[in-house]
DNA sequence: AAGACAGTCAACCATATGGTTGAATGACTG
DNA sequence: CAGTCATTCAACCATATGGTTGACTGTCTT
């Protein structure tokens, strides 16, 4: 469903690996916010703030709304799923119930799995 | 209870945010692997792969058993778990169902105002 | 029109990252 | 013991990243 090219994992996982953007994120969990507003909670100049937001929007994490001279940012779940999805297929290592024995019918197996980077370089 | 321990899911994200070690990791999937067998699809040199394999290892996303001269390498779902409970949060935000209904819920739960008018250019 | 305000852009800087090559470490093999 | 094999280490390089400051664009206010 959720396929999505490796590229497109490299920007979204670089996004996420950055703690001044995931909070930016969970800012916006709770609504719309400007770039000042994102921006205020940390330390850090309106410039740098601004990149991290252009991160986050080229992850496509983010989307821009521009009204006036006040640029609104609202959060966009569809990378995030994708990520969420990304990792579910790992979930069975973690889910122990099965774990076991599902791996040693995965060796009986040997088949190509489906690979979660969809393509490949 | 989401917000989690900050520096490791940097080093989580980060460690995802690259195609190659995603790769790798999906290889650990299918059972062990030692550093060579983990290079072996890709065009790079041993020291570099030997790098990625840090950076896996660094997150935690896998663990190192040393045998003799080959280094064995197996995944490690624990983080891989938390990077999906982290990114789970978000989860109401693309399971549209109640989407909007709850949206509507916490602007007026947080009397945040921002009424947009027109709200679209 | 003047000025304040929101935000980006450009130049710059220090550090991190991913890659290379060649030497070094350690463990099997003959 | 000598040589090969599996890997890491160290030095180095180019580029990316995250941060800064100052100038610039464009919008709102008065």
């Amino acid at each position: 469903m959720v396929e999505l090219q490796t590229p497109q994992l490299d920007s979204i996982f670089h996004a996420l690996g950055d703690s001044t953007r995931r909070r930016m994120l969970f800012e916006l969990a709770d609504g719309e916010r400007t770039v000042g507003q994102l921006a205020e909670p940390f330390s850090i100049s309106l410039a740098a703030a601004s990149k991290h937001i252009k991160a986050l929007e080229n992850a496509g994490l983010i989307r821009r709304e521009i009204h006036g001279r006040t640029h609104l940012c609202r959060l966009e779940p569809g990378p995030l799923a994708s990520a969420h999805n990304w990792l579910g297929f790992y979930e069975r290592f973690w889910t122990e119930r099965l774990g076991v024995l599902e791996q040693l019918l995965r060796m009986e197996d040997s088949g190509k799995t489906t690979d979660p980077e969809g393509d490949d370089s």
